[in-house]
RNA sequence: GGGCCGUUAGCUCAGUCGGUAGAGCAACAGACUUUUAAUCUGUGGGUCGUUGGUUCGACUCCAACACGGCUCACCA
């Protein structure tokens, strides 16, 4: 017996064929239920004086996700988007025939749909009564067991519909999702911002320092890549005059697998004119508390593994230095000068390469020692300006830039800073981008001669930030790995490894 | 990529010291008109992830490979 073609299956193909046979089609597309089930139970579920159930008159579709049969009667567990609501169906309601060649013929996992009136049954469970029911889609498959359900994780990632079907709460996490991104959306349009749709093949990969996939256009005859971030497309709309932009899409790194990186996965991206990035981290406080308190209702602290994170703003922000003083209990005096910094890093065990500026050695040690201990929401600001090639240079210090991350849950959530318009000092960071390129650094930046074009007709003073959306969702629903907040999440093939 | 762990019926899992495989659910046949994982009686169902090796004999021991999980490294 092949995997494929197992006994189960072949059983409800024959079942399938004797229905056709006595004229009931498998697949037909003619019942239009006139309620959902959540409907009915919000309506009807609690008793109310003095009411009766027996004139209203229902229509309802759903999967059959239990059964329970009694001879003359069954109940059926009927499961629809909304919800799962018992349906009773007895052999003198709808007809000898009918319940014992066509209803008793069908199985667990089939779509039916039922029209009938409600009761109540004698523990109190509200039920629809059939007086007709139809066949709406023959399922071949069996599903998984009725009590463990579908507990194996790779199948729940490579058949997701499974796992939507018989794991409710799966459901519910992922409308989650759905949720907290519509709240993002429709709060960053109440702040007037435009949202737009840039290019997801970019001929030179941009916006982020990271590996890209490399992709063939056969017309064109060139190499495209998917894009590793929209930011620089997006900058070029606030050149253009859109003074508010956001877009919420799609990002590709070729990168490593792991419980919180998914090759592909969604970022929002925002730039505003005439801000920066100090004005912006008020900004994002205010949009996160928005976000979270939706979800949880009303409530700004959460549980994350169980841990609570509180949202309540004002949220720390501190400097590198300072955190590394704070959370790496750091002599003041040792993040302040190379060898200091070099003492630090032996004690943490984190290698100090030679070619590192001073900067990239800070936020290695930062990386290595603090991002895991921020769990409460905290702004990490005036990153080294060898890290950050898109950032404004600080005004007070050429060696900072205007630049913050969020961290949440010793993730880091968002990435923002006050935008480099300075076309002049752009051209120099790339061309130091690309000196690291040929230098083997493969993640290091190309040189976007376009971009540096459009900053030469005068981008207004601009603050921008990216937010990551898979791991905020992960964040507010107490998700352990990434793939969990994601549908379909990359897998490997099993056929050709 | 490294380390550790896992892969047995459609699903969830047992399988002792190496002697050719078990349960529950699901399926099939039957009983049953108020169940909630209904219950009761009976029946069928397996290339034990793959390929090699050791052995008289391998689900079991060994090796390689595949896929997955956790974790470290890299990144967001």
């Amino acid at each position: 017996m092949s995997k494929e073609e197992n006994s189960q299956i072949l059983v409800r193909k024959e079942k399938l064929s004797a229905l056709i046979a006595a004229g009931v089609p498998g697949y037909p597309n003619d019942f239009r239920p006139k309620q959902s089930l959540d409907f009915l139970l919000s309506q009807f579920g609690q008793e109310k004086n003095g009411e009766t159930l027996a004139g209203v008159q229902v229509c309802v579709a759903g999967r059959i996700v239990l059964y329970r049969h009694f001879g003359k009667l069954t109940f059926a567990t009927l499961r629809d988007a909304t919800a799962d609501m018992q349906v009773a169906v007895q052999r003198d309601e709808v007809g000898v025939d009918l319940y014992n060649n066509v209803f008793r013929k069908l199985d667990v996992g089939d779509w039916i749909g039922v029209e009938g009136t409600l009761f109540r049954t004698k523990t109190d469970e509200l039920t629809v009564r059939a007086t007709r029911f139809q066949l709406l889609a023959k399922a071949l498959r069996p599903l998984p067991e009725k009590w463990h359900g579908l507990e194996d994780i790779e199948t729940r990632y490579r058949q997701r519909y499974l796992d939507l079907i018989v794991n409710p709460e799966v459901r519910t996490l992922f409308k989650t999702r759905s949720k907290i991104i519509s709240l993002m959306r429709n709060s960053m349009e109440q702040h007037g911002f435009l949202e737009v749709e840039t290019p997801m093949m970019h001929p030179i990969p941009g916006g982020a320092v990271a590996r890209p996939f490399v992709t063939h256009h056969n017309a064109l005859d060139r190499e495209l890549y998917l894009r590793i971030a929209p930011e620089l497309y997006l900058k070029r709309l606030i050149v253009g005059g859109f003074e508010k932009v956001f877009e919420i899409n799609r990002n590709f790194r070729n990168e490593g697998l792991s419980t919180r990186h998914n090759p592909e996965f969604t970022m929002m991206e925002f730039y505003q004119a005439f801000t920066d990035y100090h004005e912006l981290m008020t900004f994002i406080e205010q949009l996160l508390c928005h976000v979270v308190a939706a979800i949880h209702g009303g409530n700004l602290v959460v549980e994350h593994h169980g841990r609570r994170i509180d949202f309540t703003p004002p949220w720390p922000r501190l400097t590198l230095q300072e955190a590394l003083i704070r959370f790496a209990d750091a002599p003041p005096e040792h993040t302040r000068d190379r060898g200091g910094l070099e003492v630090l890093a032996t004690r943490y065990g984190v290698e100090a390469k030679e070619e590192w500026a001073d900067g990239e050695l800070l936020l290695a040690l930062f990386d290595a020692v603090v991002e895991g201990k921020l769990i409460q929401p905290t702004f990490i600001k005036d990153y080294p300006i060898a890290v950050s090639p898109l950032s404004r240079r600080s005004t007070l210090d050429p060696h900072a830039a205007d630049r913050f991350e969020l961290f949440i849950g010793g993730w880091e959530i968002a990435n923002a800073f006050s935008e480099l318009n300075d076309p002049q000092d752009q051209a120099e960071r790339f061309h130091l981008q690309v000196k690291a390129k040929e230098a083997g650094d493969h993640e290091a930046m190309h040189f976007d001669e376009d971009y540096i074009r459009a900053l030469e007709y005068g981008m207004p003073p601009t603050g921008g930030a990216g937010i990551g959306i898979d791991r905020l969702v992960m964040l507010l629903t107490d998700s352990a790995a990434i793939r969990d907040v994601i549908l379909f999440p990359q897998m490997r093939s099993r056929d050709s490894g």
